[in-house]
DNA sequence: GTGAACCCTGACGTCACGTCGGGGTCAAAT
DNA sequence: ATTTGACCCCGACGTGACGTCAGGGTTCAC
């Protein structure tokens, strides 16, 4: 309970420098318990339990302002965080590991991909970085849902929900360069096709919740496809689709 | 064929900023192929496959200059090493995975570990970076079977092979204590357990084949644990009784 | 009481870029 | 024909997360 650690017994137990503990007393990121009379660092089992959590976070590739951030936050479940990252981090390289696969698939049959294709199917705007993905979502029970789902997708999942979406967006880009308004039909039930893959890939969506999200895709945020890369205006028109639609649904409820 | 990209276009292309490839070419570790009459950059086709390799082995963490190397081999199959270190990435992220499952259960039990605990059931330096691990065992036949193996193991697999080898390790802790020389039956019958738990787990490993890798316990490298941490000498000690275990062996063939 | 092994605090080096600043280039619109 | 705005160049300084000395104090075992 009461022993202290050295700084190099500290560092070895978390598998760090002693030059990095020094920058982490420094920027006030891990700073030790007490020190020994004659200036020593001196590590008590809390500092180490911080300390861990600090080194797992780096791991995972956050900086380590990010850190003080999260571990700033009292009252956050450190373990499920970790967790949540974890699998999201793992999806992720699932998902390249798919592409890889897809491109030996290719070769051995003799294609070979062009960069635009191997952007396409690479999606790496798609599978956003996490703590990114938390800061805009906050901690909604959307978001836990959607990690917890995508946690368990085949390969052949995400390949599909990938091909479902670009369907849509297409229609989408379209819709917008027709001229169709963001509240006809065709747009709305665009719209609606749009909810419908959400619900059913990521998370449970009713016509209002659907409508809270859409303020995401106008300000065109880094989670999905830059829309107005696709066609301008895009993100803004796909907004106005979106509640649209949910107040044509509500109308036929009420 | 023919069409070139400029700095923005291959930038966004393959998700890096237009200052990244500035750097990439600065330090030559990606040349556009040519450069228009007025001095901008053109990539060629070859150049953004270059470049997405690049940007794929940093998004695992390697530095500039590995890539370098990496890259410079001539006659080395990416798309398969890409694979490895893909797969080796989400096992190490699986293996950390368990880790925290296992602290989520401890603590739904009303259990907490100590720093200590947590670092052995971590297991940081066991699941050593891939790269480096490349760097110690080559190509070797042995290495890509370990891969390949170990990418199927469950948690629970890793948790039961971590303690046969903690079970071993520590017996031969004991011997080096007790001041039993490596050549001692006692110490060869370790060296045996030693390598039937090589041959269980990670590879097909004979006597010959272990005692090519007993050096690598005598350095003492990451690649397994810090044998001499455990017990003074004890790395020298594992590296002697392994080839006396293999010598022990060859005379009774022969 | 004297090494060897640790500890301290600057302070400068490094890597992989980010971020200006000053200035040329190019295609389209006026 | 020029102007406008988006794009390009290079040079240089800034930054984050440490690595790596240099110069000097501390602890502990022999």
């Amino acid at each position: 309970m009461a022993d202290d650690y050295t700084v190099s017994a500290a560092a070895e137990l978390v598998g760090v420098s002693v030059r990095t503990l020094h920058h982490y007393d420094q920027i006030g990121l891990v700073r030790p318990g007490n020190r020994s009379n004659a200036g020593y660092r001196l590590y008590s089992d809390a500092d180490l339990r911080r300390l861990h959590r600090v080194v797992f976070y780096r791991e995972l590739g956050l900086e380590l302002g990010e850190i003080a951030e999260i571990l700033a936050d009292r009252d956050v479940d450190h373990l499920g965080r970790q967790r949540e990252l974890l699998v999201a981090r793992i999806s992720h390289y699932e998902a390249m590991l798919t592409v890889i696969d897809r491109e030996l698939a290719a070769r051995a049959a003799g294609i070979a991909l062009t960069p635009r294709e191997r952007r396409e199917v690479f999606g790496q705007d798609f599978v956003a970085h996490a703590e990114q993905a938390r800061r805009e979502w906050g901690d909604s029970k959307e978001f836990v849902q959607r990690q917890q789902r995508t946690a368990t997708y085949t390969q052949d999942d995400w390949q599909r929900l990938r091909e479902e979406l670009a369907a849509i967006n297409g229609k989408l880009a379209e819709a917008v360069g027709d001229g169709t308004p963001a509240t006809d039909i065709k747009a709305m039930d665009l719209a609606e096709e749009l909810r419908l893959h959400t619900d059913r890939w990521f998370h449970d969506c009713d016509h209002d919740t659907h409508r809270g999200l859409a303020v995401h895709y106008k300000e065109n945020r880094r989670s999905g496809r830059n829309y107005d890369d696709m066609a301008p205006g895009l993100s803004r028109y796909v907004h106005d689709a979106i509640v649209a639609n949910a107040e044509r649904h509500r109308s036929t409820v009420d």
